[in-house]
DNA sequence: AATGCACCCAACCGCGCATCG
DNA sequence: CCGATGCGCGGTTGGGTGCAT
């Protein structure tokens, strides 16, 4: 038994909207609202149309102050940061982008940022001559397998400039993680390759240091956070070196820093990282800070 | 100029969740 | 508590368009 249909089909339009029924459309939210309730508005308004596909209209392309087209790279760099950080979470991300929908992010997301992403990843694995591993199948939700596609243009990608008074958006490295720790994130000091635990086993975290929060972070968080698409299969947890930019869903990751050294996320987690490198990069401190999210199950 | 291909994006589909009676 | 209903979301599709051959 499959779930009843939200209309009837045989009687809808379905396809492209005309100017008419946007006019329709809009004219009426605009003098009544929805009404709370999208599936009797098309009846109401004398429309062919499912609730759901004016909803949808309305939502994408009628509603005021709406954005089409001409990402910033500021635009670009958020919804990268976010989709590594915190997966293919649209509507998280376009909350986060005024007048951005998240069917509009999701199509720039998949028709460009994506093929951008993956060219740029492909060069820094290629240059590092390190051999791949293809991904076990079904392994996770960012990136295909199979054969690679002719490598695409890079993807020019500016650091985010720290500002310590943004609060209202999410245009900064330490709104990026305050949004992740209201999304479960959890930060920590401790590793817990030293603890001998592995993160599932730490419900508890320590109390979030929000002065180290809005430090600034170490580099471009695209170059620190590349997925990797084919590497080891897809770790639980993600573990990343002192930024304290974390996500749930996070896979394994090749990291970059200034000086050109980099790190991968089985390395680091197999223990085979050189931690003098890892500490000089970090700023010679005696013990690596983690960042670990456990909003995750 | 014609054809094929790749890309883009608006719209649809189905599922999970929240709410309500 | 439970089923019905509506909403919101992410994945996917398919038509339109531009470019390469």
């Amino acid at each position: 038994m499959g779930r009843a249909p939200c209309c009837d089909k045989a009687n809808v339009k379905k396809g492209p909207w005309s100017p008419e029924e946007d006019a329709k459309l809009k004219s009426y939210i605009d003098s009544h609202g929805t009404g709370g309730n999208w599936i009797a508005l098309p009846q109401k308004i004398g429309l062919k149309r499912c609730g759901k596909s004016c909803r949808l209209r309305w939502l994408n392309y009628l509603r005021p102050n709406i954005k089409h087209g001409g990402f910033s790279e500021e635009e670009d760099n958020i919804i990268c940061s976010l989709y590594i950080s915190i997966g293919s979470r649209w509507s998280i991300i376009a909350a986060q982008l005024p007048g951005r929908t998240d069917n509009d992010i999701k199509n720039y997301w998949n028709t460009r940022l994506k093929k951008k992403l993956l060219g740029k990843q492909r060069k820094e694995k290629s240059s590092r001559g390190k051999q791949t591993v293809p991904r076990s199948s079904g392994g996770g939700p960012y990136f295909q397998t199979g054969p690679p596609p002719p490598p695409p243009p890079l993807l020019s990608l500016q650091p985010i400039p720290y500002s310590s008074g943004e609060e209202a958006r999410f245009n900064n490295h330490a709104s990026i993680r305050r949004l992740l720790m209201k999304l479960g994130g959890r930060f920590s000091s401790q590793d817990p390759n030293n603890s001998g635990l592995t993160p599932d086993d730490h419900p508890h975290y320590p109390a979030v240091d929000e002065e180290a929060l809005l430090q600034p972070m170490y580099g471009d968080p695209i170059d620190q956070l590349i997925a990797s698409s084919d590497q080891t299969p897809m770790p639980d947890v993600a573990v990343l070196p002192h930024s304290g930019l974390v996500g749930a869903e996070v896979s394994c990751g090749v990291y970059e820093n200034p000086q050109g050294l980099e790190f991968f996320y089985d390395d680091l987690v197999n223990g085979s990282v050189d931690w003098g490198e890892m500490n000089q990069w970090i700023g010679g401190q005696n013990e690596v800070p983690w960042s670990i999210i456990n909003g995750h199950s």
